[in-house]
DNA sequence: TCTGGGGTCCTAGGACCC
DNA sequence: TCTGGGGTCCTAGGACCC
């Protein structure tokens, strides 16, 4: 039996957030992100400000200057966490497998609940309008028997949207689409795609496996497969975290010297933090430098012990940087990331590495 | 125009083991 | 004396997503 999945999408979610606590703001152009000065980006954009070409990731600089009266305002993500989780549970009000993907935007499989709220179109247009009762937002909502045609869907009425896609109607659903509405194809992927003259995702339907193959690999012909309407992916409640990080972007270009350090230290620190906070702790210490001309290097290093000690890796990371520092280098940005997460008490295999390290006698070598 | 910060996944090469 | 094959782990970079 054919499955029912919601791809639900709030709009311009940040900059509605702040249009909703801020009534001055509505009507207005809206953009969230850092200020120019600091070298901000825009994360989110009302409607308003995109009227004027403004979207998300342009340089705060640019968004302001081709709209002058629009309204700038920082980030609150904690308050953003706070909305998505009224969001979250109207979804799971619905449906207990809810998928949420970011703050904003989640998948549902409401396969067994369609029934009995009289049909897909019937369940999605009371979930709508109970994101709308319980938190004032308005979402855009895409219904169909796959992942990537339902997120799909959801794109294609914004703002306040649905768009329904009826079983056995999903190739033809997506043929007309450009390439890069599917997902996993970015710039770099549709530029390559149109080089070979394909240009739709139904060109990419139609096109022999072997050349799709020969331009990406293995993940072509996963491609291949959504742009045939075809994706069995499962609504997945449960995910583990592989990594955290936290990484900034100075104001302006930093040699290494006491501000590079101290923020090095705040770095650890925070990373060390969120570690504890989750409960897990990281054997691997990412270091990510970006240089002023944007060039951009990471630099790794596991350690038998998983750790979320910030002394160790502030030192750690520290001991990263002075291997690749040259005298006369300038950094845009700095980060770091814990990898290799695991459990807080250090398993099995790394206390005998752990012994290893101590006395060491040469292993036998067999063959 | 001048480029954030949070992530995930994949690839390729090298070390190392048997 | 001209070079195996399978496997795992680690590192670095890059594409992609929101």
């Amino acid at each position: 039996m054919a499955r029912t999945i919601l791809h639900a999408d709030l709009d311009a979610f940040y900059a509605s957030v702040e249009q909703l606590d801020r009534p001055e703001l509505r009507g207005r152009p809206v953009v969230v992100g850092g200020p120019p000065e600091a070298r901000g980006v825009v994360a989110a954009a009302s409607y308003e400000a995109r009227r004027f070409g403004i979207h998300s990731a342009m340089p705060m600089s640019r968004a302001l200057r081709l709209c002058p009266q629009a309204v700038r305002v920082s980030p609150r993500f904690g308050r953003y966490g706070e909305v998505s989780r009224q969001v979250m549970s109207v979804f799971r009000a619905v449906t207990p497998l809810v998928e949420p993907l970011s703050l904003d935007e989640a998948f549902l499989d409401v396969t067994a609940q369609v029934r009995r709220y009289g049909g897909a179109e019937a369940l999605a247009r009371r979930l709508k309008r109970r994101v709308k009762e319980r938190t004032g937002l308005t979402v855009s909502v895409g219904a169909g028997t796959n992942k990537t045609v339902a997120k799909i869907a959801s794109d294609m009425q914004k703002p306040d949207g649905l768009v329904i896609v009826a079983p056995g109607a999903e190739e033809a659903f997506l043929a007309p689409l450009p390439a890069r509405a599917l997902w996993g194809v970015g710039p770099r992927a549709e530029s390559v795609l149109a080089a070979a003259g394909l240009h739709t995702i139904g060109d990419i339907a139609g096109a022999r496996p072997q050349q799709l193959e020969a331009l990406f690999g293995a993940r072509g012909l996963a491609v291949q497969e959504m742009a045939r309407g075809r994706d069995d992916r499962a609504v997945e409640t449960e995910h583990e975290r592989k990594s955290v990080g936290a990484e900034t972007t100075f104001p302006r270009d930093l040699a290494d010297g006491p501000e590079l350090r101290e923020q090095l230290a705040r770095l650890a620190n925070e990373v060390a933090e969120r570690l504890s906070q989750g409960g897990s702790r990281a054997r691997t210490v990412v270091l990510k430098l970006r240089y002023a001309d944007f060039h951009t290097i990471t630099r790794q290093t596991t350690r038998p012990e998983p750790t979320d000690d910030a002394e160790e890796i502030e030192s750690a990371a520290a001991g990263l940087l002075d291997a690749v520092v040259q005298p006369g280098d300038k950094f845009r940005l700095l980060g770091i990331h814990g990898a290799k997460l695991g459990e807080g008490q250090p398993d099995q295999l790394s206390l005998w590495s752990a012994a290893g390290e101590a006395g060491r006698t040469p292993a036998p070598r067999r063959d």
